[in-house]
DNA sequence: CCAATAGTGTCTCTAAGACAATATGTT
DNA sequence: AACATATTGTCTTAGAGACACTATTGG
């Protein structure tokens, strides 16, 4: 060991030190698309670009809690879905100084999206369009109400990319789908929200006796009303007990 | 924005920063099993107890290449496979001061596992444990090489999860197998590395059939030598054009 | 009865597990 | 030839996709 790694590892507060920031990604299903809350920056850099919510991690402060804060404040919103997603490091990310910005992926019921809406009104809901099928990953656009593409600031771009693949790529062996449902849901809500994520159809039948194979749902024997048709039925999450 | 935010967002210099570091898992087969490179801490906070390799990240240095350099520095490695983990970000995971470390995954051959033993001497081959089945998670040991339980420093038991959890999660759908095979290699020894990681023996009719159609695999006519038995051909991990 | 969607039945096809047979090196 | 493992074949079974059929509600 040298005499740098010795000074690093005894007095690492001797070395300058980058900021820490969080940035979340809200995310729900709006119009049967996903969808995404933005600010709009007015300020130097990236002035007039679009950015995901963020904010700095405090010295005495968790990054879970730092994003669970940057969710009350700058989405007015108590509870939410909240899982790290990645951590975006590179020098130049940002050409104020050095950050290093560690993205967390909410989830947010399509209730929950509205509320936000309403309680913060410089949010911009924006449609997530993804390109590419699968899980491999590529781009993916963020596009106004008016349906064109945003330019979005910073590596945010590249945040929304890893957001929708990670999404996709553990919606169908995990539990995140329910995050995007209110209590109680149909079965065909269910399969929207999958279609919706995916991108893609299913297989009705399919999908079905999967999703009741697994056990994670429990018939309520209420049913949706309104409809000009035949009911469905509601069902609740249940967690598995087995796992 | 009240003015505690706007400051924050304009000049975050002002509040104080957490430092930020590196830790890599360097992970191998050994034995058939599992195994990390560990290093004793002599010094205070844990003293005598294994840690991680790490380091911190340079002011003008990415996250990746911090991790590029402490696996050079600390493993005497050129080059690995290399993935970032997870960012683990507790306030009292260090009781210096606060430190938030992006853990990174660095998986190593065989070959590379010994002659990083042989280059740094002072790392410590410790197996892996993994008591649960699945990909679903919990803690893990880190055996020395009598087969005792080693106490690990910090949060690095929960760092040596994640990566155990990552690793089986991503094994059957990724290439990350390759990275801890040589060049060439058999389908017994692809199998191997899959069952060390799983902790479970797989069907081998199956598993040859799934490795073969999937197309990444390139045979190279050429047969393993110097078994008392029937020679198994060589294969090549050939990165896959269509994907 | 009609429209529209919920929910189910059935056939086919793919892929995995189980088990065993055949192939091919060394000694 | 005996041995040990590689490699292949085949049967069974589980689950997904396709498609069509029945059920139920409002009008």
């Amino acid at each position: 060991m040298n005499e740098t790694d010795f000074l690093k590892d005894y007095d690492p507060s001797a070395f300058q030190r980058p900021s820490v920031a969080v940035d979340l990604v809200l995310l729900g299903i709006r119009d049967g698309r996903p969808a995404v809350l933005l600010l709009k920056r007015d300020q130097h850099p990236h002035a007039g670009r679009w950015a995901l919510p963020g904010g700095f991690v405090g010295i005495d402060e968790s990054l879970d809690a730092a994003a669970a804060r940057v969710l009350r404040e700058k989405a007015g919103m108590a509870h939410a879905h909240l899982e790290q997603l990645y951590t975006f490091g590179a020098v130049d990310r940002d050409p104020r100084m050095r950050i290093i910005s560690v993205a967390y992926l909410a989830l947010l019921t399509e209730q929950a999206f509205e509320a936000a809406l309403r309680a913060m009104p410089m949010l911009l809901p924006a449609a997530i369009e993804v390109p590419w099928a699968g899980e491999v990953g590529g781009p993916v656009d963020a596009l106004s109400p008016e349906n064109e593409k945003l330019a979005l600031a910073f590596d945010h771009a590249g945040i929304l990319a890893t957001a929708m693949r990670r999404l996709r790529g553990k919606l169908d062996y995990s539990d995140v789908a329910f995050a995007l449902l209110p209590e109680l849901f149909t079965l065909r809500q269910l399969q929207d929200v999958h279609e919706a994520i995916l991108g893609a159809g299913l297989n009705k039948p399919a999908f079905r006796r999967r999703q009741l194979d697994r056990g994670w749902l429990a018939p309520t024997g209420a049913y949706e009303s309104g409809a000009a048709f035949r009911p469905a039925e509601l069902y609740r999450f249940q967690p598995s007990t087995a796992d």
